[in-house]
DNA sequence: TTGAAACTATACAGACCTGTATATATTATG
DNA sequence: CATAATATATACAGGTCTGTATAGTTTCAA
């Protein structure tokens, strides 16, 4: 039972975090949501904070292999690659249980800057930000500027999120992927690589 | 006193609630900010949600003044007013008590739809976007256009809050403007209206 | 000066929160 | 079967939260 009762724990939990938010989220609700014994949690999750933690570093996987995987699906071609991310996150958005970014909504709900709640939620935005940079280059974009793109990519991801959220099925990834198509095609204009001497 | 006790009790409240958060400040921790009578506050504000939501009423005003006469500072250009706006925003960012935006933490830290606050939130969200779909016309884009231009600047703008907000001292709001520029010239490129005949 | 309105001070009710204590039942393993 | 680990059930300690009750004080105006 042990791995399997934390997987549990640790599923419910996600689930009520991402929909109620995590401070409206008690742990007798979980409790409750699990059916096990509140001293089972707290066997596994020493206190609230680590099972938030937990929580982070779970969606942070799910969300990462689920991109990755949503592009491989999609093409194999580099430049279409960037696109697909859109695509993905459109997917994501049109679900009916879509809340949000959990880690831009962490971030709101955690003020304190040394958070380590506050942390987790940074530490995932760069490394998707990463991702969307590696995947420039590798569409043959200059490092430069693809950090430059990355970001700009980034935001514009985070800025639908954000307008569906407060604007229920208002299309807005359709509307950041028109952006995203105009800013990658100057992007590649202004400095592209011959992938072939590059 | 009346009106006074009312704005310094808002006024109290309002930076509070923007730096430590709404559900992490609590009315004692008001009260004692202010170094009123609780039943003062209760009497102006028969429950804390009173209290919040006259706090995004107050942020939205505050706002929309500092945004417009922002612009007027810096320009009278129909075209150039677009891009004053991310220096505004810019400028906002790099107040040292930045903490994002405060409709944006709303939304995340009240989840539930209907919500009044997550209501208020939202309306703030399109009441600035009609505001940046109204100077994209002003600056010769057809409607249709417009509009569309509009969602995404938006979108940059919220994109870059939260960037800062997650990554301080990023520049974000720079490199939002760098995408903006490419968006608006593209924008007009593909349908401007001639100002004269229009 | 007298009386009403506004404000303060303090205490507290009742709900909820995180985390723990304790005693019991279930399960797995020798 | 016996023993140890694991999970459950229940209660509760101690804190915080919103909102109210009550009594006293200041302010202001007639």
């Amino acid at each position: 039972m042990a791995r399997n009762l934390r997987e549990h724990i640790l599923q419910t939990a996600s689930e009520l975090f991402y929909r109620q938010g995590i401070k409206a989220t008690g742990v007798d609700t979980i409790v409750k949501a699990t059916g096990i014994a509140k001293m089972s949690l707290y066997k596994y999750f020493p206190s609230k904070d680590d099972l938030v933690l937990a929580h982070l570093q779970r969606s942070r996987e799910i969300m990462r292999a689920h991109i990755l995987s949503g592009i491989e699906a999609r093409t194999s071609d580099p430049k279409q690659k960037l696109l697909a991310v859109f695509d993905v996150f459109e997917e994501f958005l049109e679900t009916p249980s879509f809340r949000g970014c959990p880690f831009i909504n962490a971030s709101a709900e955690f003020a304190e800057e040394a958070s380590p709640i506050q942390q987790a939620a940074a530490e995932f935005s760069e490394s998707f930000r990463k991702m969307l940079a590696g995947l420039a280059q590798e569409a043959g974009i200059a490092e430069t500027n693809a950090e430059e793109l990355s970001k700009q990519l980034s935001m514009l991801i985070s800025g639908a999120m954000v307008r569906e959220q407060m604007q229920r099925n208002s299309k807005a990834m359709l509307t950041a992927y028109a952006a995203a198509e105009v800013l990658i095609e100057k992007s590649l204009a202004d400095a592209p690589i011959d992938p072939a001497t590059a």
